[in-house]
DNA sequence: AGATTTCTGTGTCGATCGACACAGAAATGA
DNA sequence: TCATTTCTGTGTCGATCGACACAGAAATCT
């Protein structure tokens, strides 16, 4: 069968990467269309044929996001010994990208739309959508901790849980504002000081 | 002397009250000019003649936000008998208002210009120091704790700082998602506990 | 009263927003 | 070869953005 028609004239995942890179920056109303086709080098024209829409290029984005600069984080989250050195990585590996000279400072999916900041409203929920998602994953991980018996059974997973997305998100704040990688790694090892053990 | 001309048809401060509620629900770039002159019940002609123009109706609106919301905090923060109890005041007289359905969920200064979203780099900047503004409150009464004897000498009080502002900018986001004042409150007990205390 | 000053309402400005129509270019299939 | 399909570039659309010009209305001062 083959492809038929004129073919592409850019390669879609390069396009998508730097559009990843446009809305991290600017967030989602920051990205202008004008900015987003400079940046790509394509006409809006070819973006519209190519992803829909904006709103559907930047859910694009956001999932890329998700399994490039999220996925060395989640498998350190699930791969660490115990629930609490896994949340320890997975923190670690995110203030890495955070604060990276090379990208945009902070978390895409937590700046980019800071809720009511977006005009699109199914935007915000998007976003909301998957910050919630980190936080499950982080309850899901204390309770193969309970299971492993590195958290205690007695400790209240659904706030620990919130606890830790709480830092996170506070992290990618701090990064925006121009914390460097040892501030940032400092505020984590304070953080992570709470941790309920067994012992107490 | 009293006041020559015709006399503004419209209070200033209930104006810039409305305003501020405006730029907290849908922040700097999402509160349009339409959107603001609409809610504070006046043209835009007598907007700009009031508060030179949008940024400025906002860096008043931000002032407003500082010394009205956040004064009882700041208040806490001063008046607890220790630095970690005030700590604990501060973050909790905050989500008060970060939950409080009689008003926009989380924190205006957080979320309203979440860095470069905002497409005017000064109204990021403001916000941006503002921010640190905070944390540099959580050093002094740091500080002033170890004098006082209840934060052992040894601690790291930048350190300290920045993660009490990290929750802290993190349980704006939290309440912006939908969480309840308990949530919230269950996550500051947490983060609470990592206070390095004398004994440890 | 009349001059002066200040505020308000209507209307509109150029710029920019996201989105797409349309025609031409470049590939494949028959 | 040539019809078909698909992508690209130019141009532009209506809506909306922030900002203000201008004239009339409403107060004070002389």
């Amino acid at each position: 069968m083959g492809q038929r028609g004129r073919p592409r004239g850019f390669d879609r995942d390069t396009a998508l990467r730097t559009a990843m890179e446009v809305f991290w920056k600017y967030g989602y109303d920051g990205a202008s269309m004008t900015r987003l086709t400079t940046e790509m080098g394509i006409a809006s024209p070819s973006l519209y044929a190519c992803f829909g829409s904006k709103e559907g290029l930047f859910r694009e984005a956001v999932e890329l996001y998700g399994s490039t600069v999220g996925a060395p984080a989640q498998r350190a989250l699930e791969e660490a010994p115990t629930a609490y050195e896994g949340i320890r990585a997975l923190l670690r590996a995110n203030i890495v990208t955070f604060a990276d000279p090379e990208r945009p400072p902070g978390c895409m999916v937590v700046l980019a739309a800071a809720a009511g900041s977006a005009r699109n409203e199914e935007v915000s929920a998007f976003v909301t959508e998957r910050r919630q998602a980190v936080r499950e994953l982080f309850r899901q991980r204390l309770e193969r901790g309970v299971a492993a018996g590195d958290v205690p059974a007695t400790a209240d997973l659904g706030t620990l849980a919130a606890l830790y997305t709480t830092v996170l998100h506070g992290l990618a704040v701090q990064a925006r504002d121009g914390a460097t990688t040892e501030e940032l790694q400092a505020i984590i090892e304070s953080a992570m000081l709470s941790a309920p053990r067994a012992d107490r």
